[in-house]
DNA sequence: TCCTACGCTAGACAGAGTCTAAGTCAAGAA
DNA sequence: TTCTTGACTTAGACTCTGTCTAGCGTAGGA
């Protein structure tokens, strides 16, 4: 994670206590905490940190390309900091557990020329679902 | 679309004049509205409609299958009519249109069972994004 | 025609996210 | 080290989407 907080100085971005906690909070493999949550953990080490500044950051992060929105459910958007090798998710649809998923094959030709409408199409993004072990045993 | 109408009566929808023109507004193909939008079309024709009929209508006729809510942007949940054809999203990334696709292939077995994580699962939903032909020449 | 349970309405409420104005501070310059 | 400045942060108001409630209205059966 320091690499993230190094590869961001060096694109001139003022390193602030904030900023570092947020980074921070999102490290790590199969992430996907909530803008709230992400406020919520920063808060417990940087307590006065305000809403604002939490998105601010997360959508700085998000066009730097470090960190990718996914919104499995329509309601709150998650923030995945897995952004540097492609992945699709796989959500449990009653507890909504997340994983980061690599499917096999090339996603973006399943969609044949006579179904693009002229489209130029560049990027697909595919979410499996269905119980995860625990739920489908309850 | 009155073939939708008796559908919903044969399974005891009280046809009142509000849910009427809630179908009636969401007839046709490649129609992808937000709850804002059919209330604004409905009100056209039935000015004193309310917002909170059209959010329960919508909820009706998403958990009778009628309809098919799709989250593309994690704004406002989208409406489209066109749930008895499975279909995909191709989604203009600059002006948000949307164009219901079918690509070829099982989109399911693309995720191997090594990557499933023990989940059981049941469904994929896939959006395709680029630039429609208006927004690539412009 | 009458009844009544289901549907409709206005408006309050809630959650997620954005914006603003004013104060603060990281980091380069001297 | 101290100064300076513009970028960063804050609190809180605001917007947008969606949900809920209490009371009124009405579709459709008797």
């Amino acid at each position: 994670m320091s690499d993230l907080l190094e590869r961001l100085r060096g694109r001139g971005w003022r390193l602030t206590a904030q900023r570092r906690v947020v980074a921070e909070v999102l490290d790590g493999d199969h992430v996907h905490l909530t803008a709230d949550e992400v406020h919520a953990r920063a808060a417990a080490r940087l307590p006065e940190i305000s809403r604002a500044t939490v998105y601010n950051t997360l959508g700085e992060l998000v066009s730097l390309g470090e960190v990718i929105e996914v919104a499995t459910d329509g309601r709150a958007k998650r923030y995945d900091p897995n952004a540097h090798r492609p992945h699709q998710h796989l959500v449990c649809s009653r507890c909504g557990a997340i994983r980061d998923v690599h499917p096999s094959g090339d996603l973006l030709s399943d969609l044949p020329s006579s179904e693009r409408f002229g489209f130029t199409v560049s990027e697909v993004e595919v979410t499996y679902r269905g119980l995860c072990p625990n739920c489908a045993t309850a």
